[in-house]
DNA sequence: TTGATCCTATCATAGGACGATTAGTCAAGC
DNA sequence: GCTTGACTAATCGTCCTATGATAGGATCAA
């Protein structure tokens, strides 16, 4: 059920050379070299590059026609939600900056997931999610399998939203989270100062609380950005404490008319 | 800027030829037949069909591996966040269910991009907001921009709440609005209805008042819902309503400690 | 200057060949 | 009987060469 598969088939060498070639800038909005010779700098036939090219292409990053070759697209462009491409962002330069966006995303993401989750799970998904704490909590001796403990834990919570697009958002950002938990993680202490609040979470959902599942799951994206906040100069115009809602929700008053 | 290029290329047919029978269930968890038989089937050479698959593969539709073949993933793996997805899976049965998900992933994501939209907009960006406006409120006399002038609008929220990836989903979701706004546009009324909520909005960010701004985005994306809702039965599990947080958030309380 | 025409670089697509991988099978051994 | 291991065949992985289609840019005439 761990996402460990890592062919390191010559293809996927290939797209994440180029992909990562293109987000570190190496050819920055410029074209690529014509095919042919791209081909023979990766030591492959020029149908292989062809299909790495066309994977690059269906995530924006590209575009490729007769006589135009193959360009990079503005940075705006780019479909910054594929997990490939938001990898290779986080291994390039201005990961930083990056990061902070990737943390303020899930702030907004992940406690409503949360909040639907402890409203929709069944009584399984509940039992499940229980179950994936359980194993996680384990990992205070095992750290090495702290990442697909991990993964898997909120993975649960986000299919018991029963929310497709939620789910699916999850699955992927568990994948980056890697890198920033990499960072975050062999901090002294930062897993056991997250235990707790993993656990609250199962229980708030165990116990049906939407409000506070989606508090303690906010407590939970925004405590390893704060181990980190500390040690960084933090744009002030980027605190992330911005993306708190309003105590008062105008919402309520106005959605029900 | 208007997004509108369809090359109508051979490749750009078998994958969404392909795709689109995927995600309609052809194939449902099972192998597609071979690579020779499918090229043949589509009538193009081994290369390009490839190509195509590897397309699919990059965005977690299938596996391919020698001797498994191509093999479809269960519907939990696929990147839904994908624009090629979300539309092959708009235009394919199921799409009521799937509509209520990404309509609930709006309501979301919509109203925090406004929010902060609110509080980081340049002077250049929120006058951008306001010309959006302008645009789309010529719409009334001509119908058939309300698509393109809509999405440069959300679009230019989107950018202004400086987040990468809140840009990028904006511009995505863009592209699957078109659908459901096919569907909801055409009642009589919907665009007027529509029109003072996105004044509302420019307003909102034009003033900074982020609170508002949220407030108004929510009930703009739940609009074209609720003019729907009332035509179908909604199970009642998925009442929409449910993602509103509650009027008194506990994390400000908490999350200070 | 402008406009149409032609030229050419570059991708689009085809088809065939051989090598690499592995699921599945089946026989040998405990 | 069950496990283990080698074997086989099917299927993708990768390469090469060739031809058609497209469109940028140069040329030339009005």
């Amino acid at each position: 059920m761990a996402r460990a598969e890592a062919p390191r088939t010559v293809f996927r060498q290939v797209v994440d050379g180029l992909g990562s070639a293109i987000l570190r800038g190496d050819y920055d909005e410029g074209p690529l070299p014509v095919e042919a010779e791209l081909a023979a700098s990766f030591g492959v036939g020029r149908n292989l590059l062809r299909e790495a090219v066309k994977v690059l292409a269906s995530k924006n990053l590209v575009v490729v026609g007769p006589k135009i070759g193959t360009r990079v697209l503005p940075r705006s462009e780019w479909n910054l939600l594929d997990p490939d491409v938001l990898l290779w962002l986080s291994e390039s330069e201005g990961a930083m900056t990056h990061s902070f966006d990737l943390v303020e995303f899930r702030l907004i993401v992940e406690p409503r997931a949360a909040h639907l989750a402890a409203l929709r799970a069944t009584d399984a998904e509940r039992q499940h999610i229980r179950a994936a704490f359980d194993a996680y909590s384990e990992c205070l001796t095992h750290p090495e399998l702290i990442f697909d403990r991990d993964f898997v834990f909120h993975q649960a919570i986000h299919t018991a939203s029963h929310n497709a697009l939620l789910a699916s958002i999850g699955w992927r950002l568990g994948t980056l989270m890697r890198k920033q938990v990499l960072t975050t993680t062999d901090y002294p202490g930062a897993f056991e100062r997250g235990l707790p609040l993993h656990k609250e979470l199962a229980e708030a959902i165990s116990a049906r609380d939407a409000a506070w599942a989606e508090d303690v799951a906010f407590r939970l994206v925004l405590m390893p950005y704060e181990d980190l906040a500390g040690r960084l100069d933090v744009p002030e115009a980027r605190r992330l404490g911005e993306v708190v809602s309003p105590k008062q929700s105008p919402r309520a008053a106005t959605a029900a008319d």
